[in-house]
DNA sequence: GACCAGATTGTCT
DNA sequence: GACAATCTGGTCA
């Protein structure tokens, strides 16, 4: 049995991971993070999706924000403690949300880059303009925006209500690695996973 | 399907 | 002043 199926253990499944979870090692979290459950619960409903891609960014990773451990205005919640949530705005109208890594104050995040959906499909719609499934969170500005995610979640722990992310309840998908998208640094490195065939990824 | 231009704004140089 | 961990809607095939 090696590291991670013995890491796994410790979890129930559909539990929200507890803090020690996060604190692992950031490639880790990334791929632990797949088949487990994102839910935000809003106003209008409970919104909940399957974590299907992910990316991991490192501070070592001039793609990083928090590269070389270097803090700003925008990074600052990658320093917080692990399972906080790092939410930017891109391109001046998209936001990403990301999941803090390891212990606080390392700047280390895992990208949560497209959800399978699974209920509040009537909120993510309305959300996204769209009634099409597969257009309501493949990619991390489209799920975003199907969550009702933005600066007011930014920072915010993701161990507790209305926020969180609870652990798998299927066995473990098939994943697969390849490199991250949209990166003008870095794109070379092999740190982008998602569910073999999926069909709500972002892109193949 | 593939490819490409444009949108739009906070952040950093 | 340049750019960004993106998406949409257009064209062409």
């Amino acid at each position: 049995m090696d590291a991670i199926d013995n890491e796994r253990l410790i979890f129930p499944r559909g539990a929200i991971f507890p803090r020690v979870f996060y604190e692992a090692d950031t490639v880790t979290v990334a791929q632990e993070l797949l088949g487990a459950f994102l839910v935000h619960e809003t106003r209008l409903g409970k919104i909940v999706g399957k974590i299907v891609e992910t990316e991991a960014y490192l501070v070592d990773d001039p793609a990083c924000h928090a590269h070389a451990g270097k803090k700003s205005a925008r990074n600052a919640s990658m320093f917080g403690p692990p399972g906080t949530s790092y939410i930017y705005l891109i391109y001046g109208m998209y936001y990403c949300f990301n999941v803090v890594t390891r212990e606080r104050g390392i700047g280390e995040a895992v990208l949560i880059r497209a959800l399978e959906p699974l209920a509040g499909l009537h909120i993510m719609q309305r959300n996204r303009n769209t009634s099409e499934l597969r257009e309501l969170c493949s990619g991390p500005g489209k799920l975003a925006q199907a969550l009702g995610l933005g600066k007011e979640q930014n920072g915010i722990s993701l161990r507790k209500k209305p926020l969180y992310i609870l652990s798998a309840e299927d066995a473990k998908p098939t994943m697969v690695t390849s490199t991250r998208i949209g990166l003008s640094k870095a794109s070379d490195l092999p740190l982008r996973f998602f569910i073999k065939d999926s069909p709500f990824v972002s892109r193949k």
